[in-house]
Formats: structure tokens, C-alpha cells, sequence
DNA sequence: ACAGATTAAAAGTAATTACTTACTTATGAC
DNA sequence: GTCATAAGTAAGTAATTACTTTTAATCTGT
């Protein structure tokens, strides 16, 4: 991965979650990035090829957090890590997030694998809690999963620990 | 109103909302509503004029849903009218909120009203069930109305309604 | 130092974009 | 019936789009 490579996946990315994929033209990703527009469709073929890379390259980065999460076995403890995630999103994560969240508004959702894994283990989080209905319950965790997600992502808001001890509350963690 | 100014807007809010304001061309909305490109501008002035037309009259569609819920006085008939909102939307509706969910994604979000009255609606309800914080309640509360609307609206599942039970309980409603 | 390959930029391409122009057709008031 | 206004269209416009091609710079091994 050589240098102007990743300026063009960091300008992308940026330029992706502030905008929206259809908006943000290759000619200005290549701007940002201080290369010439040429350069992104060498190394990446297309303008979705570019987007790809960066899913790609997202979802290896989560990768070990979700790991983490699937290592855990406590039932609680797995919720609270879940409901846990928007709430603690480094700049980075933040714009891969956003950029996830957007595109499932544009049709080309190349759906994300991760976010299966993670409802899977809330799934059997609450399948251990004795649960009568934990497909439902795990349904409605994750619900408002992206609710705070969007709540985050779109509003990023300064009071956001207070509403997390909400929600903690509401599921008794 | 004449018959083909009703035709754009028809085609305009349901590309709109499948594809995105920015992935959607004007030629594109005059070819589904079968009328001239040149029309939409004599109509709408611009692209913009377009979608600010299909926002004020989504929201004045709206006004007597808000208005019967700030009719109410009953704290948690107020919460179960709203949280109920995601799971009555006919199609119409339903490409509106989408309309306005997908815009947040996409810089232009030319604030809304109705939202928060409801807002205002869900504070004052929770402040009257004797609530130490209301404000962070209601947050909260909204919080969860986004997450079911997109999940209504992104993954529109056939188990709405034990979903729609399942929240109902965790606020005890 | 020099041929060959790689990496980048400059300058294109055809297609598409939002928007205009010039013009025609319907509508209604007097 | 005439005349002003509104509704409608077809054929443009310049700018921008994603993408390509050509040309120049910079390595690399010998």
C-alpha cells in the first residue's frame, strides 16, 4: 500500500460519510487527496471499486472488536459490549459507520457480515437469559442498536454517556 | 394543482426515496411521470424547489397525525400514539419518512418541524409520569422511534408487529 | 549510466447532469 | 372573438460525470 493510496482511501472515506457515496465525485476524492484523478481508477479500477476496498478495509479494522465480543460469554456482558459500540467510536470508526448506515439508504447495500455475527451472539445472549422469545428480543436489541447509532452518527450529540446509563437501564445491565 | 404537476411529485417522492435525492436525475422523474423535463422547472424552479414542495407537503399530510398527539393529556397514551407511529404508515407515508431518514444522510437536512413537536410531546410526557430526568428519557425514547423507523423502513420485516409489542414493554406501555 | 519497467500526472473521452430557450397549445375573462 | 396568462414541449446549453489514453517522471538492476 503505498503512500498515496491511503491518502486516496482516507480522502474517500471522509468525503463518503460527510456527503454520501453519490454525491462525492472521484475528481474531488482525487483533490483531497492531493493525486491526480487518474491515479484512483490505476489502483482501484472504479469508483466502486474504491468503495469496496474501503467496506473491505473497514470491516477488517472491526474485525477484533467483534472477535472480542464473540469471545465473551456472560450474557450481559455481550449486551453491554454491543450496546456499547456507539458509544465508543474512535473518528475513524465513526466515518466507517456512517458510511455503512448511508449506503443502506442508496440500494447498493453489499451487505456487511459483521453485523449478522454481532445479532447472532446478542441472539444467544438472551437465548442464556432464559429468554421465551429471543429472536424477537435480539430483533429489538438491535433495533436500537442503529437507533443510537443514528443518534450518534447524525446528531453526535455531547450528552450521549447519560443516554447510554439509559439504555443500560432499560435492558437491566 | 394540476394532473401533471401531481405526477411529478408522485414519481419524484417514490424515486426519491428508493434511490436517494442525489442518485435521482430530473430527466429521470419527468420520463417516469411521463411529462417533459422542461415542466419540473416551470413547476419546482429547480431540483431543490422539487424536493422543499415534496417536504411541505408530506409535513402538512402530516399535521393532523402530530396534532392528535399533542391533543392528548395521558402520559403514556402520548408514548404508545408515538412509538406506534413507525408501525401505521401506509405507502405514502412510508416514502415521506424515507424521504426524510434517507436526507439526513446527506448534508441537506432542512430541519423538520413536526419532529420536534413530537419531541416537546414525549418531555412533557414523561415529565408528568413524575420522571427525574425527563429530557434524557425523551431522548432515549426518540432514540429507540428512529431505530423502528429504520427498521421499518430499511428491512421492512413481516414480524413488525411482536417487534412493536416488544418495545411496548420495555417502556410499559 | 542507461534500458526497462513502474508510477504518476495531464489531457483527453463520451455520456449525463441540472437547467434554459424558443416555441406551441390550452384556459378563461371581457 | 380577442387577448393575456398559464401549461406544456422539444431541443438545446454549459458544466460535470466516471473513466481512458497519452505522455512524462522516477525507480531498478546491471
Amino acid at each position: 500500500m503505498t503512500e498515496k493510496q491511503e491518502k486516496i482511501l482516507n480522502s474517500a472515506i471522509q468525503l463518503f460519510a460527510k456527503e454520501g457515496y453519490n454525491a462525492v465525485s472521484t475528481r474531488s476524492i482525487a483533490h483531497k487527496a492531493g493525486v491526480s484523478e487518474g491515479l484512483i481508477f490505476r489502483h482501484f479500477k472504479s469508483k466502486k471499486g474504491l468503495l469496496e476496498s474501503l467496506l473491505k478495509i473497514g470491516e477488517q479494522r472491526l474485525e477484533k472488536t467483534i472477535l472480542s465480543i464473540e469471545e465473551l460469554t456472560h450474557p450481559k456482558v455481550i449486551l453491554k459490549h454491543v450496546i456499547s459500540l456507539p458509544f465508543n467510536m474512535d473518528g475513524n470508526q465513526k466515518d466507517f459507520w456512517k458510511l455503512c448506515y448511508s449506503l443502506g439508504w442508496q440500494i447498493e447495500t453489499p451487505e456487511l457480515v459483521f453485523f449478522d455475527r454481532l445479532k447472532n451472539k446478542v441472539i444467544s445472549a438472551f437465548k442464556s437469559l432464559g429468554l421465551s422469545d429471543a429472536h424477537t428480543e435480539a430483533s429489538a436489541f438491535m433495533l436500537i442498536l442503529d437507533g443510537a447509532m443514528v443518534y450518534i452518527l447524525l446528531k453526535n450529540p455531547q450528552n450521549a454517556f447519560v443516554i447510554y446509563e439509559a439504555l443500560l437501564e432499560k435492558f437491566q445491565l
